[in-house]
DNA sequence: TCTAGTAAATGAATGCCATTCATTTAAAAA
DNA sequence: TTTTTAAATGAATGGCATTCATTTACTAGA
């Protein structure tokens, strides 16, 4: 967590023209559309419903944010927050990778909207996702990884993290043949074969994959 | 490749009412729905544009496709037929997977917003996808895994291609740091020297996090 | 204390979108 | 020839983000 990064864009000196109900911020808007999100998901997420939430009329939303896409970077600064990258500190590189990686999807799972913004969007933008980097490559960096061998191990990670981020919203029966039950003889009996080990399927994967991807990546690198 | 699914529902039986241009079906929407995409991308794809592209009314389009988001997957279909599951049959798993996972990645990247789409959507809507599936499970069958461990394997790397595939399509200064320049040292640093490498942030990325998912899994796996 | 300036709110547009529906058209079946 | 019916039309509908002229009331300066 991290939150002493909260007051961030200066004072917010009051002015306000219509002090009935609210004076609004940077902060309050994020926070109201954070908490639709979390009530009904980011279909119930409209600009019209967060400034009724906030009991003010949409257009008055416009004097502090840009645009929906912007309020959705807010949200995913918030979101970013809870991911926890202290572990670097106190744990071997590899264990505190696998620990990131969980929180990391496990939060993202709840915010796949995002996944395909944050995937392109400049962290500049996002203090905390740099800090999130940061930590992640000093982490690298103390194991004694060769510089230029840090930036494509977090970014693949992290491709991984998203992705898998995005199955873990997937319906349970994703799979079912469906029509052409039979047809897929190899897979039907795999998937019946993961089924009746009672795990969960986004879980299981992710976590398979998570070791590999970790233990290959530990492999691959020239420690100098 | 795959063709031979092409006339899939059925003989497009004439019925028309309106011979003036042409009449619809399925498989013309999805093709003018997908130049529409090549051309211009996924913010040009509009019920009315695919309409005009085919020289008819929005409204016409409804009495051959649900919906908007029905459209995406018949796209999604025509697209999943680009990525080649043949390798699977001529090839070692591991290489086999790798040459998968390249071409399936590099299809997507041209293709993001399907993405989120395909990560929730049941497989049985799509029979090209179906076959995917059974190919590669094929190919792990006849490489002796353990029946439990194939479709957690087959979806920590579809996970890790979608994840590389929405990393594809970021700009090549993402990780700027703007504002925050010195304040993200080890990250800054372990940037300047991938970016020194002259190489291509994101295809590096993905090869490294490959070669890494696909020797960890087949470390992993019991082989029996 | 008065006045001017201004950030912030309002609500009425605007324009784009997907989608629906009553109606019409013309090909196929009888 | 008549009937049936799939397929097309174009005019709604409703939701959405966003813009803009206007108003409000706080703050700063005289």
């Amino acid at each position: 967590m991290n939150q002493e990064a909260a007051a961030q864009a200066g004072a917010p000196r009051r002015r306000a023209g219509r002090p009935r109900s609210v004076v609004l911020d940077r902060d309050l808007i994020a926070r109201a559309a954070l908490k639709l999100v979390v009530a009904g998901g980011y279909s119930t997420l409209t600009m019209s419903s967060v400034a009724k939430s906030l009991g003010v009329s949409p257009s008055a939303l416009y004097n502090h944010v840009e645009s929906k896409q912007e309020l959705m970077q807010w949200i995913q600064e918030i979101v970013m927050d809870g991911v926890d990258s202290s572990v670097f500190e106190t744990l071997p590189l590899d264990e505190a990778l696998a620990e990131w990686a969980v929180t990391y999807r496990d939060i993202f799972a709840g915010h796949a909207p995002l996944i395909p913004l944050i995937a392109v969007l400049p962290v500049s933008g996002s203090p905390r996702t740099q800090e999130m980097y940061e930590k992640v490559a000093a982490g690298f960096t103390r194991a004694g990884w060769k510089q230029a061998e840090i930036v494509p191990a977090i970014v693949a990670l992290e491709s991984f993290i998203f992705g898998s981020a995005l199955d873990a919203t997937a319906p349970l029966d994703i799979f079912d043949a469906g029509e052409n039950a039979g047809k897929m003889p190899s897979f039907e009996s795999a998937l019946e074969a993961q089924r009746a080990t009672g795990r969960n399927s986004a879980d299981t994967a992710f976590m398979t994959g998570l070791r590999a991807i970790i233990a290959g990546l530990m492999d691959q690198a020239e420690i100098t």
